[in-house]
DNA sequence: ATTGCTGCAAACTCTTTGCAAGTTC
DNA sequence: GAACTTGCAAAGAGTTTGCAGCAAT
């Protein structure tokens, strides 16, 4: 991802550019796996120390409200960040603390006709994704 | 969940029975949906206000070396306690910090057939579940 | 010049830890 | 009585907030 078309995001937002924010976003997308806060804050000071933690956390809060980024709420207390929108599933590393994205559309389909077939009864769904626990191994 | 049970269960165990250790276990027992730690030590305290905060943790780690619960990690910072071990699946509700048992034989069926005729190369598959977000409705 | 952003520091929540006093067996 | 458990208080991690000064438009 280049500058410029971080610079952009940015103004179509109608964010000020500031090379906080170019730095933060920059990193977001540098980042693979659903970082959260902590890890992008890690991963910002390593090139800028210098960019406060409040800076940090007040950034992820706008471009959330903006739309730039979503944050998917795992579980209530377990934020991630994501500039993703389509549905996928994830592999969850044990041993690791990775997630890895896992897109089939099959199993989207799979999915959709299971819980069209068998809607749960009062229960809205809105999405539904696949966690899928293991670990790499040799083979 | 009869006192007397939970007065065997820490026996077993080796552990010494203390009001604090029945008060809290007696208190997993009673919540539904997986408790993290906040919401153990809510519970507790309302019967309790006396147990500190301190001796729940303690206790909560107790149990779990002790194998009377276990702590899942759904993902490396989302700690819930549960004391089922069966497979089973989750609603996330959303607005509402709530998730719901959702246990289906044939929607395991289906998972594990589609991962068997669709192996991920190099990946060692431990479980799958399904993560169902949405909300209840008016109906 | 105006608006909005940043950095700092204080504060808050959740969790962990050490230790002295108290409890269980 | 020995061994373990509790409560308290201090401390640490992660996150939020207010405000004065500064930067972007």
């Amino acid at each position: 991802m280049v500058t410029n078309q971080i610079r952009e995001i940015l103004k179509d937002k109608n964010l000020k550019i500031t090379p906080q924010r170019v730095s933060i976003l920059e990193t977001i997308f540098s980042l693979n796996n659903h970082p959260n806060a902590q890890q992008i804050i890690d991963a910002v000071h390593k090139k800028n120390p210098n960019i406060s933690v409040g800076t940090i956390y007040k950034t992820l809060d706008t471009f959330v409200e903006t739309g730039v980024i979503v944050k998917v709420r795992h579980i209530d207390e377990s934020l991630r960040y994501d500039w993703r929108v389509e549905n996928h599933h994830h592999l969850y590393v044990e041993d690791d603390n990775q997630i890895v994205d896992y897109i089939n559309d099959e199993l989207n389909l799979l999915l959709e006709d299971f819980f069209t077939k068998n809607r749960i009864p009062g229960f809205e769904i809105k999405s539904v994704k696949v966690h899928i626990n293991g670990k790499y191994i040799q083979e």
